[in-house]
DNA sequence: AGCTCACTATTTGTCATACCAGTTTGCCGT
DNA sequence: ACGGCAAACTGGTATGACAAATAGTGAGCT
């Protein structure tokens, strides 16, 4: 995939194998950065580089002495992503969750329809109630996530929910643009309103007419703004 | 946030704050490495380091001899966290990957009603060929996978087709397993035609229904290896 | 014996330097 | 004004050196 072949993202491969086949697991640790520079035929320095690659992505922890040893901070790793609250969200960012996010909650009608019980469907218009009643852009918008996350919940696929969790800071962003320069929160309490009506209501094609208008608005302002 | 107290990530605040102090956006060069170092007392070495750290959060890219340009591609760095422990995910997940996949490919009908192509169609069915005529259990599996890929890239969302590129190690697992234990390949190549044919007549019921069977097989294996 | 503490050896963190192989820039001659 | 060519610049990697940190060792004391 990658065309690019420098030796530091080499580098990077082969010690992900060297997990695979050691089967190295969390807390296990790895060769000294010179050890490791020996056995691929690196300088220390590409070493040290793929390794600044291996912490960034938040599997391995590096102390002086000691060494490497595998972890699993990946997730905050992504919380790290995000520190970079000064870039803008990139078009393509934004129009990939955004098209991903259609797919799935717009898609998943079917399983919500044979799987949501009346306490979900409550839950869901207390959630709504809340974000109407929330301080705050954020805090609206961190409700605007958490009504979407207690939908995509009730599909009750653990992978989707960790993937939703993933993306959360994307989709907080996403969420406060929407809230801000698009709707007021009462358009978006009345759209979240008219989605829990659908689906208490079995409706398949208001469920799906209304999602896909409740994502789509977002979706269409900044398609025109490129 | 961090406590460290580590010269790289000191710079990679330094930097932080230098592109929002800049108002740098998607685009915009970067000062050169030697230039970095010298901005911030650095070593090239630590300014480097740096840099990695930048490139694995998807914020900046690097042009050999060129130099650093601002990018955002941070969510590419969010499913590069998942290129790790793809056997250990896999162990977890064997169930929650085939359901994910059936909440997709099932949900998904909408979508590729209205977007296959005739040109698709007369692909999948030549990858269904290619998958009857393979030799050997793993490029049956494999040409299976890329049945199943071909569809969902039809519905033309980049995200998607990230994840399943991430997945493809732990699905050709459970493919080469539902091939080998519970159907002959001809069974295979019957469900998939059934299921082309359904998508080519735009029969929502049929597609729906066969596609589920198809996923559903590979489950139920697994839930009784459990 | 058991405990304390200083020391040692090893490892990471950072730096300075050098060289390579391309890219950009700008000057020079026409 | 323009084309071509060389110098300056840039990232990629390697090497060697030293500082800082710390796990492990072992001497010395109680």
């Amino acid at each position: 995939m990658h065309l690019s072949d420098s030796a530091v993202e080499v580098l990077v491969e082969q010690l992900k194998t060297l997990i695979d086949q050691r089967n190295l697991g969390v807390g296990d640790p790895l060769p000294s950065e010179r050890e490791l520079g020996e056995m691929f035929s690196s300088s220390r320095t590409t070493v040290r580089e793929a390794m600044r690659i291996l912490k960034a992505y938040g599997v391995v922890e590096v102390r002086p002495k000691v060494g490497a040893v595998i972890i699993d901070r990946r997730m905050d790793a992504v919380f790290d992503l995000y520190s970079f609250n000064t870039l803008e969200l990139s078009r393509q960012t934004f129009l990939e969750t955004q098209g991903f996010r259609q797919l799935i909650e717009v898609g998943a009608a079917d399983q919500l329809f044979t799987r949501t019980s009346e306490d979900d469907i409550s839950e869901l218009r207390a959630i709504n109630d809340t974000m109407r009643e929330a301080e705050g852009l954020h805090g609206r918008a961190l409700q605007d996530f958490n009504f979407h996350l207690k939908l995509v919940s009730i599909v009750g696929n653990q992978q989707l929910l960790e993937i939703y969790r993933i993306m959360k800071p994307v989709m907080l962003k996403i969420m406060e643009n929407g809230v801000n320069r698009i709707k007021s929160g009462d358009v978006n309490f009345d759209e979240h309103a008219g989605i829990v009506d659908a689906l208490e209501g079995r409706n398949r094609i208001a469920f799906q007419y209304r999602m896909s208008q409740h994502l789509e608005a977002g979706l269409a302002l900044f398609k025109e703004a490129d």
